[in-house]
DNA sequence: AAAACTTCTGACCAAATGGTCAGAAGTTGG
DNA sequence: CCAACTTCTGACCATTTGGTCAGAAGTTTT
């Protein structure tokens, strides 16, 4: 809730070129939306309250993004960004011990350092895509498919057990993603205003022996 | 999308007590809210929308629901009445074999039955549960310690691997959870417009491999 | 320092939204 | 069949919302 100024705050005089300044408070607006995206849902959030977190004028926020929705569009494509660059492809060739971990080790830190991407990401999947659908249908697509592939591979190698290699993924998604997700629902159930290192890593090390084991890759 | 109409549309005369009357446009208006809340999120669906869906002017759904807040509630509690009531307890005499099993094949063939349902309290708790919060702290939470408790004495008996419960919980929950949450995601990946019973079979046989394996259960 | 350009903003606006209300229409009990 | 009651609804209303715009303020270029 920290109502960080706007870099621009009482001080247009400051030597930073013109450039510079549109940088700045695009970027400040995006965070500030992203933030209240993930809390209150798309219609749930309304320009003004961006404007006020982000202690600008409303009319200025529309002057960098010219609609909510092309805000929304552009709160999105961050967070895409993040998603496709540090989904790293598990390859045929790896073994699944190393790989699978080092993927849900991944996602895990993933939903920890950027949870207000996951939620939107998930929010966005829970009410049918009707931003990403085109994204979903064509980059996750061909992720998926390349990924279930390599599952197939390592199958056929017999690395691991014969498991439906669809469901798998649809597991490690989900179950990676519910750390962000549910982060509020886990807090009372754990009885902690936030989840620590500690349970983050706890949960990636159950995870991933419960997989491997699951699997029956030989762990080590 | 089906608008159907309202029970009591074009005939009031039909012989309806007017007890049975308030009972079925209750019942009627729950129903198509509850659908629209599931697709939209509570700020993206309007009064207006429900009523349209409904066939019913506008003012007649805010004479049964005197607010959107009442309304939402009104579709919430419906839901936890369906939760807590499937929700069965695993009890420590029992083998995890089996409670785990049914466990896994009752959450899943919820989330089949009740998509709408299981969506609504998804997104609810993505959003910090601002509805939910009270009976999430006892009710669920109740639930969830004595779960955690069981498995423990499961542990003790020798009957599954010492893994973290309160993590083994979380898994169970979100890649259950799942099967509903992400159908459209599941969809597109899939390649299919819906889900079908043997994905679903094939999702709750997986899990429940996965699962057992993954905890050390001796199957059978 | 003046012209040209970008950034910024208060004042508006039309549409949508949640909600009210008076009275019509229908049902029930005596 | 009439009085009491419940259900139903069109017309209305205040507020909120996304968005516009003219012109002020600041920066860059010449």
């Amino acid at each position: 809730m920290s109502k960080r100024p706007a870099p621009n705050v009482k001080s247009k005089s400051n030597r930073r070129s013109l450039a510079q300044v549109r940088q700045d408070n695009s970027e400040h607006i995006l965070r500030v939306a992203e933030r209240l995206f993930s809390e209150r849902g798309y219609s749930g959030t309304t320009i003004m309250a961006i404007a006020e977190e982000a202690c600008l004028p409303k009319a200025n926020i529309l002057y960098y993004f010219h609609t909510k929705e092309a805000l929304y569009q552009g709160v999105l494509s961050n967070i895409l960004k993040i998603w496709m660059l540090s989904m790293n492809d598990m390859t045929p060739e790896q073994h699944p011990r190393d790989a699978l971990r080092d993927y849900i080790i991944k996602k895990i830190r993933q939903s920890k350092e950027y949870p207000h991407a996951s939620r939107i990401f998930a929010a966005e999947v829970l009410h049918g895509a009707p931003f990403l659908r085109k994204q979903l249908e064509t980059d996750l697509k061909e992720q998926f498919d390349k990924t279930c592939d390599v599952f197939r591979q390592w199958i056929a190698k017999k690395w691991m057990d014969p498991v439906h290699p669809e469901h798998l993924m649809f597991m490690l998604w989900s179950s990676t993603q519910a750390y962000a997700d549910v982060q509020v629902q886990s807090c009372i159930l754990l009885n902690k205003s936030e989840l620590d290192d500690q349970d983050y890593n706890d949960g990636a090390d159950f995870l991933v022996r419960m997989v491997l084991k699951g699997c029956g890759i030989n762990p080590v």
